[in-house]
DNA sequence: TTCAACTGACTGACCGGTCAGTTATATGAA
DNA sequence: TTCATATAACTGACCGGTCAGTCAGTTGAA
């Protein structure tokens, strides 16, 4: 963090410090309980301040969950949007986003066990409709869709629902964290993750 | 229900269909709400009775939980093992297996949206590790994951982690689930989860 | 001296679980 | 069949613990 950019007193750089150092402290605890586990408490010890601090800077519990996800998410997207940019060719673009959202994810465990933990809970039937999740993640299946809808009318694609297919990819990056994560699969350290999502995704199971 | 099976006793069939119909309520209730926000008195509400009657049968609110849920998927487990022996090939057991568990959810929202919302949260990292969720989903993923190893044997299959990729198969279906009880996409009435799942996971995307 | 930043004891709502009391059903003697 | 008794099934007010959110008081930088 740049903490003297001209137009930031002293003051307002501490607090934006203050505020990242919340919600870094709120992704690990919500993302080792999840959301309804975790107290306010625990987030308050974990960032080393009382429980009243938090409320000069957020107005309530769902309000640091969402500012906690979305902030690092929003990151994500718009890097993941930036390298698919990048990269020249349906095939690369599809490696550059998978590769984006894994690296993310590696970089930042907090935030990865919050995503797996929550987010399909908040998108879902039963979800947190107070919050905009939803919305958040049908972006960052938007612009997947549009370099499958490309590749689907280029013929390099099989035909299909760009935005069912983009989800479809996105839910498989996140089941290989979910596995290897609560230790269910995935934990041959041979076992490379990103390589497995692209090869299924791209080829299937066929011989 | 067989209610007049020698043996039975009126009284303890009704045990049974009230045990039953406690269980229906709260896959119900939990699968609209998830875990933490269903409350003991909105599953005996919908069940039609006293909060009290429920500790009768369950003795706390995981004990529900994990009945609700587990029962129902045994029964899919064992449906799902039955068809796959009974199928002949490995494209037909994975067609099997996918056939079951589609015709499982579709028939019964209530543990659909209750496996959506709340399977994924229990087994993952910040999971309730009070309950044996996780075994229930390895031996679910285990019999899928014979398939898959023996297919690779005779070559039918590309060679990889079988229980990796079983798990990735039922992630998948899991997936266009919530996708179309979202609301997130899925919603055309043409769209056909089953044909997609299989075709993403059999031939992949690439033309 | 000023006041923004911070603190943590406190409040009120909520909810899982209990249990003393009530109702429904079965039994069997008359 | 009728009534008395026993017991199983059920009820819901209540209790104790928890936790989000508040606010009167404290701290420390300028």
């Amino acid at each position: 963090m740049n903490m003297s950019l001209e137009g930031k007193t002293r003051r307002q750089a501490l607090t934006e410090f203050r505020e990242a150092e919340i919600l870094a402290a709120a992704r690990k605890v919500f993302g080792e309980h999840g959301f309804a586990a975790s107290t306010i408490e625990m987030i308050a010890a974990a960032a080393g301040v009382a429980k009243g601090t938090l409320y000069l800077y957020y107005s309530s519990k769902d309000e640091i969950f969402w500012n906690a996800l979305s902030s690092r998410f929003r990151e994500m997207i718009a890097c993941g949007k930036q390298e698919v940019d990048r990269a020249e060719g349906t095939e690369a673009k599809i490696r550059a986003s998978l590769r984006v959202r894994f690296e993310f994810f590696r970089s930042d465990e907090a935030f990865m066990r919050m995503y797996l933990t929550e987010f399909g809970q908040f998108c879902g039937p039963g979800g947190l409709h107070r919050l905009p999740v939803r919305e958040l993640y049908t972006e960052s299946a938007a612009y997947l869709a549009q370099v499958l809808a490309e590749g689907m009318q280029k013929g390099e694609l099989r035909p299909g629902d760009p935005l069912e297919t983009a989800m479809a990819l996105m839910e498989l990056t996140k089941a290989v964290f979910a596995m290897r994560f609560s230790g269910l699969a995935g934990q041959n350290p041979e076992f490379d993750g990103e390589r497995f999502v692209f090869n299924l995704f791209w080829n299937g199971v066929k011989a």
